[in-house]
DNA sequence: ACATTAAGTGATT
DNA sequence: AATCACTTAATGT
């Protein structure tokens, strides 16, 4: 078991209080999740709410074929709110979740997190505003969606990568961009290409490196 | 040396 | 922007 207090105070000090805060550390559940490890799968049910301690999540999305992109990242201070129908009105869940990094997790029951909504200001706070930002944050998905070319789309997803894993040199195949933007690797290849002649990236083998941040 | 996987290219829809 | 068919390059066994 790890430093389970420090970790929490570390992200959440400045949002709950003291006594919140101990609770937390008292009541959730600590998990620590290695790299693609699933939090929560299409149809499953859940009875907590995951605070993220470390790392990053990333939520999905998919069709009736099969097709799955991704929606957004969630990372250290933020909460899946999309786990909230979830685990509240225990309906089954309508996104897939992933971890990004190795990440820890401080899953929050239920029942409890009822509770602390009635006796907690700063956690009724804290889920109207995690709430807001993911409105805000999926009104982006649609515009992109919607509204952008594909290559623009490539470019924001890469520095949204970026930033939640903190690097501007990323890891990842092309095969693997079309997926998560439910693309086809060939396109993403070109468009990765005319990216870099535009000198908004560097391109090598199992690499993009974002130069125009 | 061979197989596998990632990435590049031209043509077509 | 997607798909097909094919090539080339890099990597593992």
């Amino acid at each position: 078991m790890i430093n389970r207090r420090e970790l929490l105070g570390k992200e959440y000090n400045f949002m709950f209080s003291r006594q919140l805060l101990e609770e937390i550390g008292d009541i959730a559940d600590f998990v620590e999740l290695k790299e693609g490890e699933e939090v929560i799968d299409y149809g499953q049910k859940a009875d907590f709410l995951p605070l993220i301690l470390t790392g990053a999540l990333k939520v999905m999305r998919e069709n009736s074929q099969g097709n799955e992109m991704l929606l957004y990242f969630l990372e250290k201070g933020d909460t899946c709110v999309s786990m909230l129908n979830c685990c509240m009105r225990k309906q089954k869940s309508e996104v897939r979740i992933i971890s990004e990094t190795d990440t820890v997790l401080a899953l929050v029951p239920t029942e409890t997190m009822e509770r602390w909504f009635v006796e907690y200001k700063e956690w009724r706070t804290f889920l109207m505003q995690a709430y807001y930002e993911r409105v805000n944050e999926l009104i982006s998905v649609i515009d992109g969606m919607a509204f952008q070319q594909l290559d623009e789309r490539i470019f924001n997803y890469l520095k949204d990568k970026a930033m939640v894993l903190g690097t501007t040199q990323l890891h990842i195949t092309h095969q693997e961009i079309a997926s998560d933007l439910n693309s086809s690797r060939v396109v993403i290849s070109r468009l990765l290409k005319k990216l870099e002649l535009q000198g908004k990236i560097k391109i090598r083998r199992h690499q993009v490196e974002i130069i125009d941040f």
